[in-house]
DNA sequence: CAGTGAGCGAGCTTCCGCTTGACTT
């Protein structure tokens, strides 16, 4: 009887590992991987008439799983439920609790909690055991038949109107919202042209520029050619005075480690990996590799929204920067951050298990990406706790009749946090000569130049994650899913890493848009989280946020019903392809296996094509490219032609015909290459977007 | 971590959030 061990519910297999290694041998440690109850997905599962009562069901394919949990309960002394200190993981736990109790009542089930894997973390914790929090988990329930209400009431709206297997749900049809206004704004944008006027100045042996800024005690805006022109000749002659001299010294703090979000958003920019790409990589690290002694986990838990850091990592972080840098990198007080209000604070920042494993010291046993993420994790992390960034600038305002031009100039004094985190460009030292108040300068030359406003950037992986985290929308483990699941459905598609809603997705949007304004806004899940607080507070009963949500919604789903009575989605898109059984027109419509090309015709004319995506690119072949599918359902790209002619590519054709030889362009992560191996012309995007402005 | 090839689509779908492998409709 004494020897029975206490049993210690987690929800990941790697993080049971670690806490095994700092308990004794009276603990076992197993893990849920995650939810082992919920909603059965046939059915809606939530009882209207009795106060919103879901009909939890195990999930399919978890019943393994639940099985054994609950045979190593029976073995057990005693059960600490310890999934994750939020709300999922109250719930989680409560699930687990009750599936065991109902076998064995009489087991003593608790629940223990910590929000950082280190020895004295867990061994706190178990020192203090809980009952489960029920108003917790009410949120948490309340959240989840919130959700399964949206979601399966608004899908069946879109399978009748427009087509089936579409869905629509609280946080995917935010993000789909406003990708395509953004889209939108870009149709409307129209381009103004602009005109600046620059001035290089000598001054002994340097030159620096200088930009007319003020114009007679205004602000200089030039919008015309002509206005340009007379500024021009007003001001070009000089004399040029310097009238003022200002010099700053300005300090720039260090970032906080990574949350998932910022994450994403850095290795979207700098390394362009898509949010997805970033996970995986992040959680083979997470996993552990092996390294000379067996498998290691490099970094913390990926999926946080918090900036929180283990006193313990601090330390060992400023003894490694005393360590290995001059004395004054080692901050006075060590750098302490703030987490957004809405971070639930489960999990510890993104950072190495131990900054003592350097990326360098460790690369030979990583793959390239899993080195360059261990990198930018790293860097993120020591910067963190290494002092400000001191930059000494200088701002000069020379006037020439009434025109006041400015030179800036930027010296990195103490580089700071920069000595581990090369920030791009920001420590480049652009320093002006010595000048005084009132001496005249030399010029060298004063051009004009024209410039045109730009239409605002579309989404990519890395500002999608953003806008949704500023507006809590989704969660840590849900943002890179929710781009996957709107390129599934063909809502979006992916052009040079950035998204366009497709037809069907504007479509989908304007119909939800339309018809359920108040539930698409962007603060939609901003109130309910705040009720579901209240809910945690025991402030409100969990089925009255239900109550006052679901009658409105429920109404308007209807009204929305009747207004679309006669309303026929028509998601085929119009094309300049002609049939060449019938010579109709044919259309892009959507199967199940994506875009294809179908006559107008049907059911008349049955002709059907795949969509050409350009021409093919092997001299002397006149096949069209078009999309193909691995045997596994990977997509590649490949001759129409096959096997006649054998040309085929992983890089995703771009609508871009090549202007040296007219072949398809195809994308190289941040650039376009003609798919003409003798050809090899490559641009990159924003070369297109200037001739495209300019040629528009 | 390398890997690449039918022809079909137009009847049973869908939510969000927690977690890994199994598996690429």
């Amino acid at each position: 009887m004494t020897d029975k061990k206490t049993l210690i519910v987690v929800e990941s297999p790697t993080k049971a590992k670690t806490i095994k290694r700092y308990l004794g041998r009276e603990y076992e440690v197993t893990s849920s991987m995650g939810h082992l109850i919920d909603l059965p997905k046939s059915r809606i599962a939530v009882d209207i008439k009795n106060g919103f009562e879901p009909d939890y069901i195990t999930i399919r394919g978890r019943g393994k799983i639940l099985k054994d949990l609950k045979r190593d309960a029976s073995r057990s002394k005693q059960v600490y439920l310890a999934a994750d200190s939020d709300r999922e993981g109250e719930a989680i736990s409560f699930h687990i609790g009750n599936a065991i109790k109902k076998d064995r009542p009489k087991l003593e089930v608790k629940r223990i909690v910590f929000n950082e894997i280190t020895e004295d973390a867990i061994k706190e914790a178990v020192r203090h055991p809980r009952e489960i929090d029920m108003a917790l988990v009410d949120a948490q329930k309340a959240r989840r038949v919130l959700d399964r209400l949206v979601g399966y009431n608004l899908s069946p709206l879109l399978w009748e109107k427009i087509k089936k297997g579409l869905s629509a749900g609280r946080v995917q049809s935010v993000a789909l919202k406003v990708i395509c206004e953004r889209e939108a704004e870009i149709e409307r944008f129209v381009p103004s042209g602009y005109w600046t006027i620059e001035a290089v100045f000598v001054k002994g042996k340097k030159t620096f520029t200088a930009k007319l800024v003020q114009l007679d005690g205004k602000k200089a805006e030039i919008k015309t050619e002509q206005a340009a022109e007379e500024i021009y000749r007003r001001v070009k002659n000089g004399p040029f005075v310097v009238i003022k001299i200002e010099e700053k010294e300005r300090k720039r703090r260090p970032q906080p480690p990574f949350t998932t979000s910022k994450l994403q958003q850095a290795a979207g920019s700098k390394l362009k990996y898509s949010a997805r790409k970033t996970m995986m990589v992040a959680q083979a690290l997470y996993e552990g590799i092996s390294l000379e002694k067996g498998p290691e986990g490099l970094i913390t838990y990926m999926r946080t929204d918090s900036v929180r850091v283990s006193q313990q990592a601090v330390d060992e972080t400023r003894r490694f920067i005393k360590e290995n840098y001059p004395e004054k990198y080692l901050l006075e007080t060590q750098n302490m951050f703030k987490n957004r209000s809405s971070s639930q604070d489960a999990h510890e920042a993104i950072r190495p298990t131990s900054v003592y494993r350097t990326p360098a010291s460790i690369k030979e046993y990583l793959s390239r990406d899993q080195y360059r993420l261990y990198t930018l994790i790293w860097e993120q992390f020591v910067s963190s706790q290494l002092p400000p960034c001191v930059f000494r600038t200088a701002t000069a305002d020379i006037r020439s009749d009434g025109g006041v031009f400015r030179a800036n100039g930027q010296k990195v004094v103490f580089d700071g946090f920069l000595k581990v985190l090369k920030s791009n460009g920001v420590e480049k030292n652009r320093v002006l000569p010595k000048l005084e108040e009132g001496e005249t300068l030399e010029k060298k030359s004063i051009t004009r130049e024209v410039h045109y406003t730009e239409p605002p950037p579309r989404y990519t992986d890395a500002t999608l994650v953003k806008f949704l985290e500023e507006s809590g929308i989704g969660r840590p483990s849900t943002y890179a899913p929710i781009i996957t699941t709107l390129i599934k459905r063909y809502y979006i598609e992916r052009k040079n890493r950035q998204f366009k809603p497709t037809f069907l997705g504007k479509l989908t949007n304007n119909l939800l848009t339309k018809n359920f304004p108040e539930l698409l806004g962007i603060d939609f899940t901003a109130r309910m989280e705040e009720r579901l607080d209240e809910v945690a507070e025991q402030k409100l009963p969990w089925n009255r946020i239900l109550e006052e949500f679901y009658f409105p919604f429920i109404e308007s789903v209807e009204e929305a019903k009747v207004r679309l009575e006669n309303f026929k989605g028509i998601t085929d898109e119009e094309t300049d392809y002609i049939c060449e059984r019938c010579g109709k027109k044919m259309v892009k419509r959507l199967g199940r296996y994506g875009f294809f090309l179908a006559c107008s015709g049907f059911p008349e004319c049955r002709e059907t094509k795949p969509v050409p995506l350009g021409s093919c690119p092997k001299p002397g072949c006149d096949g069209v490219v078009i999309a193909r599918r691995t045997k596994r359902g990977k997509e590649f790209f490949g001759c129409s032609r096959y096997p006649d002619c054998d040309f085929m590519t992983w890089d995703k054709p771009s609508d871009r015909a090549c202007p040296v030889c007219g072949s398809i362009m195809v994308e190289k992560k941040d650039r376009l290459a003609c798919a003409n191996e003798e050809c090899g012309h490559t641009e990159t995007i924003s070369d297109i977007e200037k001739e495209a402005l300019v040629s528009g």
